[in-house]
DNA sequence: AAAATTTACGTAAACGATTAAGTTAACTGT
DNA sequence: ACAGTTAACTTAATCGTTTACGTAAATTTT
């Protein structure tokens, strides 16, 4: 569609594209005068760069991609949030792939991101992801940084939340509260992310001396139905937990759900703590007692580091590498009184 | 890096890179011999094709852009999963932007896209848009498929869902529930969304002959803070309503909040509706009457609407526009009796 | 068997921007 | 005044693919 390009405008200046680039881009080597008149002109005909043109050529796309597992959740959601925040705010383009747990997905979208279409990656593994040569493959040709779900043995930039802390802290905030039979409800056994909330979870269990046997890691799956019905079977078994520490936020209304359901009533008879960043959690019946990642900063800082990295040219970055404690949010849903709000 | 390129493959198969380039393309000028000696020595260098330099000659991206004002938000998140399902089944890639409810992001995003990073948007405008041509001098360049909040008066495809009935009916509702005093909580006067549900309601008021002065339509903002303000001045005035319909998701939290605290029972006292997403909305206490948007539905035709016109280089595609219906979902916010869950 | 067509390639010019290297002309220092 | 420098450009190659067009051999047609 006759599109206005560089030639265009050098055309109708009578000097030569190379100029106008150079114009174009502020240039030293260009004058005030002409760097003047390309200016405008350029804005007269409402030029744009055509984008293609100058990634093929600089071999830079300014774009990264962002891979999560899923969208529809709180952390993703705002971490995503916080990623397009810094990257648009540098002139980044933001991609965005949801793997939904696949590992081949991952691994099918790495491959094809390794052609040049972005400057970087931000990922979250899935959770099936249990070898990892794929993203070594990958690291090696882009920078990656992981945020929150990581890659154990790859030395770049991880953006995490103290997990193990906040493992070992649910923990012992649900003992501390009465409880002696505590679930964690896990989604996965090779996420990082979850085996470090079960090492706090156990080291509190025997910290605090509870019955091992009584304190026991349930995997859930991906499905609610199944999760709903895995949740009710283990609140209806002969040795039902008092205590409940969900390490994902969607497996909440499971728990409310099957908890209602069988009327069994929380805090009384059984005490719940999520990690999760639902805004809703205040206004639940009861309210929710949560781990609250910092979302929105992990995003944050995992796009400026990789911006950084961008910047200067380099590959590996673990220096970048940060851990942003999560908070635990004490509510009704742990409370030693019984209480609706 | 010394990528592996077509020139390469070419070079170690002694044919021009058009050969490589055809056979890749499973072109019928090759031979079924070439094509199999290409196919494997691309596997065998793991030859990756570079995007732009593809793009660039095509004038083709095989890139989408999504706008939406924000992603932490149920509606919002459901619709880009189904609209980065559809593009990726399809070999498309995503871009996604969030507006943030400001109209100027919005403009200087679309700007930028008419540059050709993209070949078609996506896009729920923000709550400030007001003025249109923008988004008309934009999709006279490229195609627009606009989703929920659309852009009236331009002929191109928009999936929607019947918002006038919802605000009827949600309102029907709250009046045959036994309000009289109903307030429709809206964030904009310009959306379309906002006018359709607002009709709706208005229609249904006049319908039952309600007092058109008890019945009214309060403005929220973007301030989470300042509408908990806003609701618990309304809350608080001579005139307390008896029946809220908010038609945003994350006025929930800030009705629950401002009516816990002023100890004003929901469903006895003021009955509550809300258009919302929120998986959770089944464990408020009391669990939240909705209207539920097809989201994920909705995304997924809109980019099926997109891809197709991208198919057939069309512009125009309002043929395409569909109109969803959402679901009333009936729960205790709303019930006459008094009852907890 | 000559002509026409098909098959299977190769040549080279795009796509639009960037940039190394070259070219003037003007200016600087001694 | 003359070598050396600087300012302000231009030329042309380049990024990696795609594709219109050209061509030679093989095949088919008449």
């Amino acid at each position: 569609m006759g599109n206005v390009t560089i030639k265009l405008l050098a055309e109708r200046l009578n000097v030569s594209t190379a100029t106008i680039s150079k114009a174009l881009c502020d240039s030293h080597e260009i004058s005030e005068q002409t760097k003047q008149k390309v200016l405008e002109l350029a804005r007269e005909l409402n030029y744009i760069p055509n984008a293609y043109a100058s990634s093929l050529r600089r071999n830079r796309s300014q774009t990264i991609a962002v891979l999560i597992p899923e969208v529809a959740d709180s952390f993703f959601s705002l971490a995503l949030n916080g990623i397009e925040e810094v990257a648009l705010q540098r002139g980044y383009h933001t991609l965005i792939y949801m793997t939904h747990e696949k590992l081949e997905r991952e691994k099918a979208i790495l491959k094809e991101l390794s052609g040049g279409r972005v400057d970087g990656v931000i990922m979250s593994v899935t959770a099936e992801t249990d070898s990892f040569e794929h993203i070594h493959n990958f690291s090696r040709q882009l920078p990656v940084v992981f945020f929150d779900r990581v890659c154990p043995d790859l030395n770049t930039a991880k953006i995490t939340t103290n997990d193990f802390e906040c493992g070992y802290l649910a923990t012992k905030h649900l003992i501390e509260a009465g409880c002696r039979k505590i679930v964690l409800l896990a989604v996965s056994n090779s996420l990082s992310i979850m085996s470090e909330r079960s090492m706090g979870f156990n080291k509190a269990i025997k910290d605090f001396d509870l019955n091992e046997n009584d304190c026991r890691i349930v995997y859930c799956g991906e499905d609610a139905v199944y999760n709903y019905q895995l949740i009710k079977e283990l609140m209806q078994g002969t040795n039902r937990p008092d205590g409940i520490l969900a390490t994902v936020e969607k497996l909440t209304t499971e728990i409310y759900l099957a908890c209602n359901h069988l009327s069994i009533n929380i805090p009384r008879q059984v005490k719940v703590v999520c990690f999760s960043n639902q805004a809703s959690a205040v206004i639940l019946n009861p309210s929710l007692t949560t781990i609250t990642q910092p979302a929105f900063e992990m995003g944050k800082t995992a796009a400026t580091a990789l911006l950084k990295a961008l910047k200067n040219n380099s590959l590996v970055l673990a220096e970048e590498s940060m851990v942003i404690p999560s908070a635990l949010n004490i509510r009704s849903s742990t409370s030693v009184a019984v209480q609706t709000y």
